[in-house]
RNA sequence: GUCCCCAUCGUCUAGAGGCCUAGGACACCACCCUUUCACGGUGGACACCGGGGUUCGAAUCCCCGUGGGGACGCCA
């Protein structure tokens, strides 16, 4: 049998990083073994899902590269079956109608907690064979089967076991006329010919329910993986105060999608002592049976420092587009100027995210906006400063305007004025950049483009000499 | 409160009873390289939650405790 997967996002929001963990996994799985992703938004919540959202889940998936085979499907246009599924478990007797109000259903609850049990219903319409009428507060609600247990052998956290007693009777078909979360998305599995069904952990508890319907319709059970749950840094549950949980958040923050995947297949799961990882060798190891049981942390960190090594590794022209992405973004004409592979190459192991590299990149398209104080005092207002830039700006007006060239003309320079590197290459450095830090100083030169690296020597020895 | 799940360095993890004086990676510290910042290299510090069993032998198996998380919706 062929495997299937899917990942089931509800639109209320962005794609944040545990979801997008869940897809990776999900996609890995089916890539692995031959099988299909398939790609279901679940929509049933009216009041909260978003044609926004919905976009929003769609870009970011595709961002990521994990390109389903199947859907996307939209839980709304399937009412009809859900409606057709809930009369088939009326008919047989299944499921049943209820009439009881929010605040009723309310007070049951409490009245549960009080006495020291789990607020559940109470079943009160479960054997009083209430005919189908018309009512506001019309549900219709799963009978499950009060003996017995649910067994299911997770193939993440192994095998759990329920009793029937610990579960109530479900409402499958809300008084608006939706169906609910756990009766549409076994309805969907099963149209759908979902083999495996890789989820938040957050959903274990919804299993034996899930499992009793399955059966109630007498149809095969899918396999399940539960997946922890990932924490922010300190522990706590992710959220959008103490971290950033959107996806495109983390695109907007310059990280790459695959530095993002290698990251996340990571956290929660292991190959021996390898840390990187390719999408090819991804697919080819990756075992959603051989995944932690444990909860983990967000580290942004780690996260950073694969993104560098992405940075620093892959083809440079590769990058391109993303960096340009974020040029565009920050407003930045590269029109003008270096061309953007040239920039990443100087600064792609200076920095550990393309956000980073951007802001740093700013010098050789526009103008030098802020100068550094502490560098002009310390290289330009020195005795040597003025001579040395002066120097160079002779052989530089002269030499091939490439790296190499330019780097013998700072050689030559330090030869004849009998000075260290050092005191050729800073008061240049600032001269260019206005700070004391930049790439190696010819390719510092190099980007700013021979004009424009003259304008700023001069400019710098009028400060030298001012 | 009730039910379910989890527990190795600060973090991600290796570990399937002897291969463990517990390995790798991020972060951290030191040194080397060096025209700045980085990159890189070398080295260092750092963990089996506690208590009982089982066993010749336990990080690994069992029980209890503790701690953490999840769920208990006409949300998903």
């Amino acid at each position: 049998m062929t495997v299937r997967t899917r990942f089931a996002p509800s639109p209320t929001g962005f794609l944040h990083i545990g979801g997008a963990r869940t897809a990776l996994y999900c996609w890995l799985e089916s890539r692995r073994r031959g099988g299909e992703f398939i790609l279901r938004i679940e929509d049933t919540d009216r009041e909260r899902s978003t044609d926004e959202a919905v976009q929003a889940i769609l870009d970011a998936m595709h961002w990521l590269g994990l390109d389903a085979d199947e859907g996307p499907f939209y839980q709304t246009q399937r009412l009809q079956r859900y409606k057709e599924v809930a009369d088939q478990l009326l008919a047989a007797g299944h499921a049943y109608y209820a009439y009881e109000s929010k605040a009723e259903i309310e007070a049951m609850r409490e009245a549960a907690m009080a006495a020291g049990e789990k607020p559940r219903y109470n079943g009160h319409y479960r054997d009083r064979n209430e005919p189908f009428r018309e009512d506001p507060n019309r549900v219709i609600r799963f009978r499950n089967p009060h003996e017995g247990s649910v067994v299911f052998e997770d193939k993440v956290k192994g095998r759990i076991e329920w009793a029937n007693t610990e579960l109530d009777d479900l409402v499958i078909f809300r008084s608006d006329g939706w169906p609910t979360y756990n009766f549409a998305v076994v309805v969907d599995d099963i149209d759908m010919g979902i083999t495996e069904v890789i989820r938040g952990d957050d959903h274990v508890n919804n299993t034996p329910r899930q499992i009793n319907i399955y059966k109630a319709l007498g149809a095969p059970v899918p396999e399940f993986a539960h997946l922890p749950m990932i924490l922010d840094k300190e522990g706590k549950k992710l959220s959008k105060r103490t971290s950033a949980v959107s996806v495109m958040d983390y695109r907007a923050d310059g990280f790459l999608p695959h530095a993002i995947l290698n990251y996340l297949v990571r956290l929660g799961w292991s190959h021996g002592d390898q840390e990187i990882f390719s999408r090819e060798e991804m697919i080819a190891l990756f075992d959603i049976g051989h995944c932690n049981k444990a909860a983990s942390r967000f580290d942004t960190e780690k996260l950073a420092w694969l993104n560098q090594h992405y940075l620093k590794t892959d083809e440079p022209q590769s990058l391109a587009a993303e960096f340009e992405w974020h040029l565009q973004r920050a407003g930045i004409d590269f029109s003008q100027g270096p061309a953007p592979v040239d920039v990443i190459v100087a600064l792609r192991d200076r920095v550990h995210t393309l956000k980073e590299m951007t802001e740093r990149a700013a010098i050789w398209y526009g103008p030098i906006t802020e100068w550094d104080d502490k560098a002009v005092a310390k290289h330009l207002k020195n005795d040597s400063a003025p001579t040395v830039l002066e120097a160079a700006k002779l052989l530089l007006a002269e030499c091939e305007w490439q790296p190499g060239p330019i780097h013998q003309v700072i050689e030559q320079v330090a030869a004849k004025l009998e000075l260290g590197m050092g005191k050729i290459a800073q008061p240049l450095r600032v001269a260019i950049t206005g700070t004391q830090v930049s790439p190696s100083i010819d390719q510092t030169l190099y980007l700013a483009g021979r004009a424009e690296a003259l304008r700023r020597i001069d400019a710098a020895i009028a400060m030298a000499r001012g």
